[in-house]
DNA sequence: TAGATTGTTAATCGATTAACAATC
DNA sequence: TAGATTGTTAATCGATTAACAATC
């Protein structure tokens, strides 16, 4: 009762916040204002101090918010106050790049290993590590019990592979594949499907009002034919 | 004042709606109720109603919604009844993950251009199209009426790739990078950073409320020091 | 006609914005 | 003390859920 859960809008800003707090922290920043971190991100002052205040009173009235001292603060919200060790499943292009990114730009998170079912990617390195058979995947969540997954195989394996880490302990995924997964209870999924996102991109590339203007008269004209094209 | 603009939230579930309508259609289902688009999507069947009616009465009352007749009419409604042409800057591994997902498995887009400003990466095939300079984009922006762009390339150019391509007509772009772009009115952006994905499910992924309980303590132990910490 | 399911209006819920007192 | 900016409460806005009449 004391503290009812907070709302995904919010948690999913505190990342942005770190990262233009990590920023900051680079250009020797001391102090920020709501004002300036509204500029930075693009979200409203008024909404960031809402946000953090969920959490606790991070900021001195009159100046601002102190960089270091809210960094380390959001960094215990979020979690990431130890590295959060992960696993890569699938080892094509994407998952390639994910393994890349997080070995070498985020700092927050390690991947212990990367997995593929594909024997010509098996041994193949990745930056340090050698992609393993995802026969081995339950091993290595085991030893080191990992929690945090990424799915980076088509959408066909997907599911299975969900279930198998699942099975083995992993509490959250985040999943590529262009599919619903299916998961236990307690267990988390995040989707980055980037079809989705791209498609909903096109919505707004070309002019969004003509269109379903046209669409509109379409389904006017097509009324008296309504039985026929609808059944 | 006709159509009043229609929300985001809306705009991102119709391509999820759209996966499922082509899934049934491979299946063979000729009709489906909202309330199966629910148990296939996840979002209630009065919310798959309600974002359908935003643009038309498309279903029969008493049987349910047509699968093709409803696939045709979404795919007018985001705008992919005709392919989009896309260019993608950038050709690491995302990028390439990217260009050959799209030219593959996303039949409503097409991936015109591929760029990259790293030598060592021009020349290289991508499923059968060439990696081409940056300085190219250009052109091949205006020689095709590119609209909608993906970015793909380190944080630290994603701003001066984003001006250049905004310069020659680019409207709408899907950005990868981490970083946020300022881009003029009227041009869309939506980030898909994973980073920020990847760090609030990590939030979700160990017992929530301990955490904040403990942070909650530590800011009320801290409370007598805190000018010394806060300033 | 009876059963089913849509399309739409009303009620609820949640998130954002506005306002301002607290306080550095 | 005067100026600035936070933290918090109240007001508004928007999105989701519930309910039900329309109708196949």
């Amino acid at each position: 009762m004391p503290n009812r859960s907070i709302s995904k809008s919010v948690i999913k800003r505190l990342p942005i916040y770190l990262r233009i707090l990590d920023q900051l922290i680079r250009r020797e920043v001391e102090i920020i204002s709501s004002k300036e971190l509204s500029n930075e991100s693009g979200f409203t002052a008024e909404q960031i101090r809402k946000d953090l205040a969920y959490f606790g009173a991070f900021g001195t009235r009159g100046s601002g918010y102190n960089t270091v001292f809210l960094r380390e603060k959001i960094i215990k919200i979020i979690g990431l106050d130890s590295v959060t060790d992960t696993i890569v499943i699938g080892a094509g292009n994407l998952g390639t790049a994910l393994t890349r990114y997080n070995l070498t730009k985020n700092p927050y998170v390690n991947v212990v290993a990367v997995f593929d079912k594909n024997p010509d990617l098996i041994g193949k390195k990745i930056h340090n590590i050698e992609v393993l058979p995802i026969e081995k995947s339950p091993e290595i969540i085991k030893k080191h019990g990992i929690k945090v997954c990424l799915i980076s195989v088509p959408g066909d394996s997907a599911q299975e592979v969900a279930d198998l880490v699942v099975e083995h302990g992993v509490k959250a995924i985040l999943n590529f594949a262009p599919v619903k997964l299916s998961v236990p209870e307690g267990v988390h999924v995040h989707n980055a499907d980037l079809t989705i996102e791209l498609q909903s991109l096109i919505y707004y590339s070309s002019a969004e009002e003509e269109r379903l203007t046209r669409l509109k008269k379409e389904m006017k004209d097509s009324h008296s034919s309504k039985s026929f094209t609808h059944e």
